[in-house]
DNA sequence: CTAAAATCCTGGTGGC
DNA sequence: TGCCACCAGGATTTTA
């Protein structure tokens, strides 16, 4: 399955800026009604009518969209969310849920099969972005800030890269394959690194990110999709996910899966100590 | 405080 | 072939 994460969500906010902004939201439908976290399905229909899209950014996993009116309209796709732009008169899509209109006559459509993906419409963003730990890519994030955070940390690895009060945007996909360019063991106590191995997970960190990007984000069963519906290119390019029993790029031995916290977790167990 | 487990969903998978 | 129990997976909520 696809989990759209921080270089997915990144190439599609990307991809959304052209067709978007400028244009005014006049009206919403909503077919599934817990796909609105916030505020009600009936204050979100009417407050979003009438504000024009003034930017779209990214954070941590979720889209956020500047509306004119002050709010901010975040999106998280979480595990099967889906946006595509489609003109009014399209037929229905399956796992349309909810769907925009435009002042062009077109709509954006959040498409859904597994219902999971949340919309929140809040006046103060730090409502929904709060708590999220800092960006990994940025300029301000240093190797001494997250040689910092990581150091007071007791727990696995795995599930710390996979909080994202602790990092933002980083999911099973990444978590994965950063540890292994890192050379560290996903069930490694965060506390127990050295300098040495911090340094090298900083790195791979943003080498990975960064890669991703370049490759316009990993498509899983078609699960994925640019905004203009293409997928991306770096499930060619993973190096231990989903390829359990598949030889490690590095070493040659066989890739193991094993569970994490509750999440599968690939790693190769010659390379990661 | 941390950690584990339940929760939400449904297409896909594997067993019989 | 058909039926069905079970699984994945992000983030939140609940429980220990």
């Amino acid at each position: 399955m696809p989990m759209p994460e921080l270089p997915e969500v990144e190439t599609i906010v990307n991809g959304l800026r052209g067709p978007l902004i400028g244009r005014t939201f006049t009206g919403v439908c909503v077919g599934w009604e817990n796909i609105v976290a916030r505020p009600t399905v009936l204050e979100f229909q009417r407050r979003i009518r009438g504000q024009q899209i003034l930017g779209i950014r990214r954070r941590g996993k979720y889209l956020i969209f500047d509306l004119s009116g002050g709010d901010s309209l975040f999106i998280h796709l979480k595990m099967t969310g889906q946006l595509t732009i489609r003109p009014g008169d399209a037929p229905p899509d399956k796992y349309g849920h909810t769907v925009f209109d435009l002042d062009d006559g077109r709509q954006l459509r959040f498409l859904d099969m597994r219902k999971f993906g949340r919309i929140y419409l809040v006046a103060d963003e730090n409502e929904v972005a709060g708590s999220l730990g800092p960006e990994p890519l940025a300029d301000d994030f240093t190797l001494s800030q997250f040689a910092a955070l990581i150091g007071k940390r007791k727990g696995a690895l795995k599930p710390l890269l996979l909080n994202q009060q602790f990092i933002a945007g980083i999911g099973n996909i990444y978590a994965d394959e950063a540890l292994f360019v890192a050379g560290i063991h996903p069930q490694r106590k965060a506390n127990t690194l050295t300098g040495e191995e911090i340094a090298w997970l900083y790195q791979a960190i943003r080498q990975v990110l960064h890669q991703a990007l370049a490759d316009e984000g990993t498509t899983f069963d078609g699960a994925y999709r640019k905004a203009d519906g293409g997928e991306g290119g770096h499930q060619e390019n993973l190096r231990v996910f989903r390829r359990k029993g598949q030889p490690c790029p590095r070493c040659g031995s066989a890739i193991e899966r094993i569970v994490v916290g509750g999440r599968g977790t690939h790693f190769c167990p010659h390379c990661q100590k």
